[in-house]
DNA sequence: CACATGTCAGGATCACTGAAATAT
DNA sequence: CATATTTCAGTGGTCCTGACATGT
């Protein structure tokens, strides 16, 4: 569809429901952010990546509950991430059912390479609003993420 | 995946990007909407339904600009809605290569059934926000709709 | 002829399910 | 034995592309 003489009008109904705007302005987002990476399933790629470098060697499992991402397709984004070198998986000694997943230092590299290309994306994103709404909207979305998904483990902190 | 237990801790960097906080939103939504309709497509049909309803009898690409969904996947949608008889295709008298779309009485007492699950699926994900919150949600969504979607035909208005 | 419309077939991506193999 | 971890195969929904027949 050509994207330039595309006429996104909804009815009243569907603009005024919160679950429409969130699902288009989604969509948007997913555009620019995939766009921007360029090859499919790297957005995922960054997610994970940046679990690893945050949470620090960890198994496959505990990453999966971490980020909410099922664990089969971890196995997917770890299959990549080796690959190319940004992670590895090595078998850890205590459990020998679990991998312990570690970041390399070339994944370090390319997560803050990658963060260059994502915040971009965000900044075309959020282009129409300012610093200070810009600000609401996470507040408000980080909201209702902590309402819907806000369960955490003991000694677990979601960021501020 | 077990989803009471199921902690959903996103790395800090996830956690301030509007992009993942879209998505994850935009899946919690579709979820509780999903689970209120009970079958799949019938989210698209509810929005297909409610544009017929709005714009009147109108062919199917009118309506599939209108709307922002692919020509090829209203057609899916009012294959359902016929069988169902909730709109009806007639061949346009004077262009004989369209079809008059059009709602019938039941898809408009369907339609209001519906306007009520859905509404209740709102609220559901709502909740956490006050009314005050809810509204600048919405308002600072369809800023950025307005923005990235805002192109418009003469003589349309996007809803306030 | 170029163009618009309705239709169909199929691809790409993503989230999810189910089950197997291995280890605790 | 029951449970946990990693892995793979496959489903289903959504969105999109490309093509075709028909009509303007």
């Amino acid at each position: 569809m050509d994207d330039d003489l595309r006429a996104v009008i909804p009815s009243r109904r569907m603009w005024a429901l919160p679950s429409w705007l969130l699902n288009q302005a989604a969509s948007r987002a997913n555009k620019l952010v995939g766009d921007a990476f360029g090859r499919p399933g790297a957005k995922r790629n960054y997610g994970v990546l940046a679990g690893i470098e945050e949470f620090g060697p960890l198994s496959q499992a505990d990453l999966s509950r971490r980020l909410g991402i099922d664990r089969s397709d971890i196995v997917g984004a770890l299959n990549e991430l080796e690959r190319d070198g940004l992670a590895v998986r090595a078998p850890d000694e205590r459990d020998r059912r679990r991998n312990a997943i570690r970041i390399t230092p070339e994944g370090v590299e390319a997560l803050h390479a990658l963060d260059e290309v994502v915040n971009r994306a965000q900044d075309a994103l959020m282009e129409p609003l300012s610093a200070d709404e810009r600000a609401q909207l996470e507040a408000l979305l980080q909201r209702l993420l902590r309402h819907h998904y806000g369960w955490r483990p003991a000694g677990v902190d979601l960021p501020e």
